[in-house]
DNA sequence: GACGTTGGGACAGCCATATTGACGTATCTA
DNA sequence: TAGATACGTCAATATGGCTGTCCCAACGTC
């Protein structure tokens, strides 16, 4: 268990114990803010693979599917399934790209878009709570940490969901 | 997309932009995390699955089999799988519990202890590249803002496992 | 205009991880 | 002794990933 930088040199929050109790946190914010959904996901006979793409393409309309891929960082395959599902209970549309016709682009249908709402509503709870409850002067540095957890080379891709 | 608290009345850390900043931040960071570890893990043959029981084990030697069914969330039919595997290889040992002979005590064997350090070294080097990047003062907000999220029934749980 | 590349879609099959419900056994506790 | 608890295990099922292969339409370029 002797992990080298736990010696007397480092500085006191990059030691073993600091570092668990983010690795813990973060599992279990995450889990719990997942899980905040999973009801009424279930209710729609969705998973949460199709929320997380109602959720960019609610977050971003018009995302091909090319840029989708990337975001959620899964095979063609997984997202065709996905995308197929959601557009059969139309829930979501593709329309030809305008300038490079091979595209198809991404969007909500109002049905669509009325249910990623009534998710992200269940999500800004639970969010908000911990917001509220953590203060104003910690949710900079909530924010800060998550993005040192971001490779260099995506943090533009994530980045560039905050332009719309 | 009209939601009620969005209203100017509301701090501006409660609004939509930084909710769903806090959510894109929270999947983003997660993901990276654990997929810091995917390599390692595909070359021992296991899974994160494996990984979660593995990492909780070496938290608190000695917990029961309920104990770590509260921590993960999960049915005692996939957690005994994982724990089938760890103990077929040799990774994790069981021992009746002594004041409680129903109870079995978990613990790594010194080769999953060996394994447990190896990954975390790897989750370590994130961690702290990320809380070092983003500074001291934010590990304070980061740390504040997850516990937030966790419901007050199950906080006592986690903080247990800063108790060892 | 031919050719290579790219965006998207689809086939088949597989794997990991979770679920439910039922049942059994050993052990503890009142 | 009776009931509750801790653990293990049966069978069946669902979800969401994966690989490998193949295909087509559209783009860009020489």
């Amino acid at each position: 268990m002797a992990v080298p930088t736990s010696s007397s040199a480092s500085p006191l929050f990059l030691r073993e114990p600091e570092i668990r109790r983010g690795v813990e946190l973060l599992y279990f914010g995450y889990s719990h803010m997942t899980r905040a959904i999973d009801d009424e996901l279930s209710v729609q006979g969705l998973g949460r693979a199709h929320h997380r793409a109602l959720y960019f393409i609610a977050r971003q309309p018009d995302l091909t599917v090319s840029e989708l891929l990337r975001l959620l960082a899964i095979t063609k395959q997984s997202l065709g399934r996905v995308l197929n599902d959601l557009a059969g209970r139309a829930l979501v549309e593709q329309r030809t790209g305008t300038s490079d016709r091979r595209q198809r682009l991404l969007r909500l249908t109002a049905e669509g878009s009325a249910l990623e709402a009534r998710l992200f509503e269940s999500l800004r709870e639970k969010v908000s709570a911990a917001y509220a409850q953590a203060g104003q002067g910690s949710v900079a540095g909530f924010w800060q940490v998550l993005e040192g957890l971001i490779p260099e080379s995506e943090r533009d891709v994530v980045a560039g969901l905050r332009k719309s």
